[in-house]
DNA sequence: TTCTTTACAGTGCAGTCGTATTGCCAAACG
DNA sequence: CGTTTGGCAATACGACTGCACTGTAAAGAA
């Protein structure tokens, strides 16, 4: 066997030049040149790890969706009490620094490519599905403890829990309102939640 | 002064016709010839009334906004309490039938292209705005009346039900569940609000 | 009528796209 | 030592893009 080169590593770091572009003008100005460039890598190359285009975004959507889990977990402590480990999970989906701000940004057009290529969709899908299962988990874990009234639906609580850092995430991106006002909406949101 | 053609209506034809394809093939899909096939039209014509694509693009959105606008206009009958007010308005936006299905897809395809274009979002911001606005009006509303126990501060609730339905619309659209789990999650998290 | 102005249709152009192909080079194996 | 083979670079190609330009038909103004 010739060469011996990290497979892995060489795609992890065209995928983040990927996310570069896209982050910075968006999925339709993420061409393989381009992807190249801002990787400072040669189109050949590129190719040589990508046999087509639509395998470097899938590879790329799944790091982006790595990034974000590793992110999740590293907010995580142990023992903290739901409502807490909760919050510490959400916080991390909004773009309150540079770099959240940048994943946040490419999981946006993620989600647009994905509403019309529903096949690409399913890693997504997964992901929103454990988080739900997780917080649908801690809500009921916070009642068995007593801290809070058991009224609504976890299920459904969990559900609304997701798709607001979700929303809050898209408004913030936008520039409808600071990172600050999101975080606001959803502590107050989580007091009602583990009330 | 010679033909007379009505300007507005022609293009919103052609407007229309571009929500169709980014419905349907997504936002990368929409070209000045795909647009102009899908308007049964010649290329010419779509020059003729938008002179460049972003002009395009941007009456578009207008077009998209305006649909929304009068779909939640529509859904209102007065002198309805407060929550049930709110409910038909954001009702509107989640995808329950085809036609609001095929708006939410551009809207959100738009959402990309605003966060990387933040000039054109400028009309985005101006509809986010006016409807926490209003849902803040109808939160205190509430409460004068007594329905409501005035616990949370009503700015931060009603910026989170905005971001809900955002973010319910895009897991539906996403297919991550059902139309009618996220109408669920949005009464139980009215029920909170107003409660 | 003649003239002017709008409303298109058609074509061409320079550039970019994804992809296929070709070839060179260096490293590991026999 | 050669020979093989993966790692990469370069180029070429056909399709497509937004846009500019030209031509033409028709409807009012004069």
């Amino acid at each position: 066997m010739p060469k011996k080169v990290d497979n892995h590593a060489r795609r992890k770091l065209i995928a983040e030049a990927l996310v570069r572009v896209a982050a910075k003008r968006g999925l339709e100005a993420v061409s393989l040149r381009h992807v190249a460039e801002e990787a400072d890598v040669s189109l050949g190359m590129v190719q040589h790890y990508f046999r087509t285009k639509d395998e470097m975004m899938t590879f790329a959507m799944d790091v982006v969706r790595d990034n974000a889990g590793a992110r999740m977990a590293g907010g995580i402590e142990p023992n903290l009490p739901p409502k807490d480990l909760v919050r510490a999970l959400l916080v991390q989906l909004l773009p309150l620094d540079e770099d959240r701000l940048l994943d946040a940004n490419v999981a946006l057009a993620f989600f647009a490519y994905t509403a019309v290529r529903p096949q690409a969709g399913a890693g997504l899908r997964e992901n929103t599905t454990q988080l739900r299962d997780f917080i649908t988990g801690q809500i009921l874990a916070s009642r068995e403890t007593g801290d809070a009234s058991p009224r609504p639906d976890p299920v459904l609580a969990a559900t609304a829990l997701a798709a607001l850092i979700e929303g809050l995430s898209i408004h913030v991106l936008g520039g409808h309102y600071s990172a600050e006002e999101a975080l606001a909406a959803l502590d107050t949101h989580l007091d009602t939640v583990f009330s």
